[in-house]
DNA sequence: CACTTCACGATTGTTAACAACTTTTGTCAA
DNA sequence: TTGACAAAAGTTGTTAACAATCGTGAAGTG
């Protein structure tokens, strides 16, 4: 989620035994259900590795999230109390403080986050899940083929989508929606990308 | 899938090793799996038990079906090629066969696996699993709140939205579907559910 | 020098015994 | 008869040893 971990990144049960100070079966339980979300690929008999998406997948995320995103947004416009969206301000917030500070990583985890915490303000656990688990992937994709700098999403798309909720602006709360996603698939470079193997240990950081 | 199995049976790893002839590993493993599909509910020191869907959950599963299904389908008339139709009209032939011979299992199955066969025509992984997930709990739901004639979904609606799809016409297609949708979620009793509780074994049929 | 083969080391998959917990049963007393 | 407590049975969670598999490097051959 935080795109600590670079795709194909080989996570060996022994060492994430010692890193976390737990047994082989916890990790092979966590492992199983990563696999099970598509954060990781077990390959049998060879390990674990995570998950390396092609142009294909990193397409089809994007295709899922126009499908599910801006009906989403334009059912929280038009039903939502201002309730559920009081997260949602006090999450754009944290956002702009961590831009403030220039904190990489705290930026991309808040940034996913926004989209998250959007599903979790219908208080509808599959839609939350199922946004979740896209996000997620959206993480990793963007580690891939993202240049640097657009490794977070536009500073103020998120205030302004947020902006067109609470003033229950149905329409324009799914048209910013949907340019906002063009922008980050916008900033993907399909054909390039980078491949480095960081050491589990060092990135993980035991505790 | 085929409602077999009613909500709040347990399932003994036990029991499940010798139905299958399986190490209790594999049982564990296959548990955690669906318990993260959230069919079955692990608790723990306890056990897994059938997921049993309250009123707000069943209310959630449709919600969640209705802001992505009828988008779907208005996507697939746009834009799909006779190709990836040619399945769904296989299976209604298939549907129609069932509903011939009464098989009731059958029918449930099949009747469900229609609309999984609408996500599958997207060729879109992530599209084809999220509504996998809905349309598996839809079935728990139906069969804990459902009256038994409407299990399966009514005759030929499914025919008439493929129709629709198959003529390009996305605006029907997609009002097809809604009252689809309505006419399934409208034939619940949301008060009563019924509550049984049969033998493991005689139901899953040892091999 | 290139290629194949074999064996070793390392890693994952499986099994079985053990520990911890929950539920049931049985006993005793009020 | 009912309630509480205790023991026992049954079930799940964990651990550690064992088996199977895969990748690598060395040795051997053309």
């Amino acid at each position: 989620m935080e795109q600590r971990l670079a795709p194909n990144t080989k996570l060996s049960e022994a060492r994430l035994c010692e890193t976390f100070g737990v047994g082989r079966m916890r990790v092979r339980r966590a492992l199983l259900l990563l696999s099970s979300q598509g954060i990781i690929e077990l390959q049998s008999n060879r390990g674990a590795y995570v998950a390396c998406p092609d142009k294909t997948e990193a397409n089809d995320v994007f295709a899922a999230r126009m499908l599910i995103e801006p009906p989403l947004v334009r059912q929280l416009a038009q039903s939502s109390s201002d309730i559920n969206l009081s997260v949602l301000t006090d999450h754009i917030r944290l956002e702009d403080a961590a831009r403030e500070k220039n904190e990489r990583t705290e930026i991309i985890r808040l940034s996913g986050e926004f989209h998250t915490k959007l599903a979790e303000a219908t208080s509808n656990k599959f839609i939350f899940r199922m946004m979740r688990e896209l996000v997620t992937r959206t993480s990793l994709i963007v580690g891939l083929f993202g240049s640097s700098e657009n490794a977070s999403c536009p500073d103020d798309e998120h205030s302004k989508i947020l902006q067109a909720i609470q003033s229950k602006n149905a329409e324009l709360a799914e048209q910013l929606l949907i340019s906002h996603l063009n922008h980050i698939q916008g900033g993907l470079e399909m054909e390039t990308r980078q491949e480095p193997q960081d050491d589990l240990a060092t990135i993980l950081g035991a505790t």
